[in-house]
DNA sequence: GCCAACGTTGGC
DNA sequence: GCCAACGTTGGC
């Protein structure tokens, strides 16, 4: 069981849409970017996601669960990229900010600090507990 | 295979 | 809107 983090920014695909999809899912595409690609092949059935908005909002929103492992992404015309479906789990109660994790001594390591291009990162299970916890999950 | 130029992402 | 970080492209 690993967990991820993956970004969107809200007015191309946001946390409601992903929960209106509901227990179907919807397929995470567009990524392209070959470090994401590697995190997303690795990614397991049933391992979960924080649901990152950047740009508005700039804050963990949700969790997410992984439900199709990787296949090749249809929007991408080349081949070489992959996608996996996601469905939205539960909403945090109290959002976790970018702000606030930059003030949490214990997630300086975070990679949303470190390599905030990246579009799909791993979470260590202590960042993932505490972040649920200041969520409020 | 190096590296400069350029494009994109995302925080501010 | 600016700019830093980083990925990609293309000339040599």
């Amino acid at each position: 069981m690993q967990y991820w983090l993956v970004k969107s920014e809200p007015s191309v695909w946001s946390w409601e849409q992903q929960v209106a999809k509901g227990a179907k899912g919807e397929a995470w595409t567009g990524v392209r970017n070959h470090t994401a690609k590697l995190n997303m092949m690795k990614m397991k059935k049933g391992d979960l996601a924080f649901y990152y908005h950047s740009n508005e909002g700039k804050e963990i929103v949700g969790i997410a669960e992984i439900i199709r492992e990787h296949y090749p992404d249809p929007t991408d015309i080349t081949g070489k990229f992959v996608c996996v479906d996601i469905k939205a789990v539960k909403p945090l109660k109290t959002p976790v900010t970018l702000a606030t994790v930059k003030t949490e001594d214990r997630l300086a390591d975070m990679e949303l600090l470190k390599y905030s291009r990246l579009s799909v990162q791993s979470v260590t299970p202590a960042q993932w507990k505490l972040v649920c916890k200041m969520g409020g999950v």
